[in-house]
DNA sequence: CTTGACGTGTGATTTTATAACATACATTTA
DNA sequence: TAAATGTATGTTATAAAATCACACGTCAAG
């Protein structure tokens, strides 16, 4: 079937600011997370499941709450423990990512690969990119390691316009 | 007098994990920021430096809250905006900076320096340094140019160990 | 003196996140 | 299978963080 031949297809690296085809992208992720969380031993349960699919919809960052009502919808609980505690594990679990300078959180595109994530957030159309930069966090290490300072977790944001935005857009800076 | 030596006295980037002179840090910073104000034509305020000495205390992040509670002993207004929007006019102004993984605030150790602050957050003791790191900047516009997408606005935070508590703190990871 | 820009005070509300407890389901153990 | 145990979900309530909307005061330009 022509799905299964987009699911095992690796992502490209920076197909979220370029026209590509998303239904696939999605399944592909979806499917490399149910993978990543089988080999790891977590139990992707319906709430979970559905949780990720959402954050798969778009390449951009979802409020709890906005997740929350989806979830609701679908028939889940309406609480936010319910949105909160779904998110937490796919992040826990590498499934998902959280971006601080949004509150909110996206889902991961390299699922169980132990990557370093360096987020594009475009201010104009909402969009966010997950760029691997293994440059960065070894840079980030160095200058930590100049204080002294043991790294454990890092994050790495940046805010402005993607390729789609930047004509047309006004300046911010 | 002693505290005017100290007060000119430039940085030596790495005080915040180090123990320091840190009256004089702080008044030395206070000095220079409230002179970089000066200098950009925007007006310190009572509540704008009260709010910036109080940041200035320690080295580490205060929630709004906090600082709210302070500014409101001091006998300004109780209620969230007065924080905020002297919150606001310090970062606005490169006075402050906002540390996103905590939702706190931090006073700048470099005001009017236009840099690319990093910040390493002890997750034992809660202090924050503020390295400046322009390899990891320019990793980081690297990895975005490869996407083609225009920064505007970065964010790079750390959290871990400072040398200080890296000694008998637990591992988290 | 009047106008307008800016800053501050205050009450109310919105948005984001957790705490605490009860119930349901699943996996192990007997 | 039945009991026991750990894990996941549902639900109520509350905490924490951030913003809105409006009134009042100050000060300097016209
Ligand atoms: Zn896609
Ligand atoms: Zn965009
Ligand atoms: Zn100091
Ligand atoms: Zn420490």
């Amino acid at each position: 079937m022509t799905v299964a031949k987009q699911r095992d297809t690796k992502p490209s690296a920076k197909t979220a600011f370029v026209t590509h085809d998303h239904a696939g992208c999605a399944a592909g992720t979806l499917h490399r997370a149910q993978e990543a969380a089988r080999e790891k031993g977590v139990r992707m349960t319906p709430v979970r499941q559905r949780a990720l699919e959402i954050l798969l919809e778009e390449h951009r960052a979802m409020g709890a709450y906005e997740v929350l009502d989806r979830l609701a919808a679908d028939g889940f609980g309406n609480q936010p423990p319910v949105a909160y505690r779904a998110l937490e594990f796919l992040v826990e679990n590498g499934l998902a990512h959280r971006v601080r300078r949004l509150n909110a959180f996206a889902a991961c595109m390299r699922p169980g690969e132990d990557h370093a994530p360096v987020f594009l957030i475009c201010r104009a159309c909402g969009a966010v990119a997950e760029a691997g930069a293994d440059e960065v966090r070894s840079a980030l290490l160095d200058a930590a390691a100049r204080h002294n300072f043991t790294v454990e977790r890092a994050t790495v944001e940046a805010l402005g316009l993607c390729p789609r935005c930047v004509d047309g857009a006004e300046a911010v800076l």
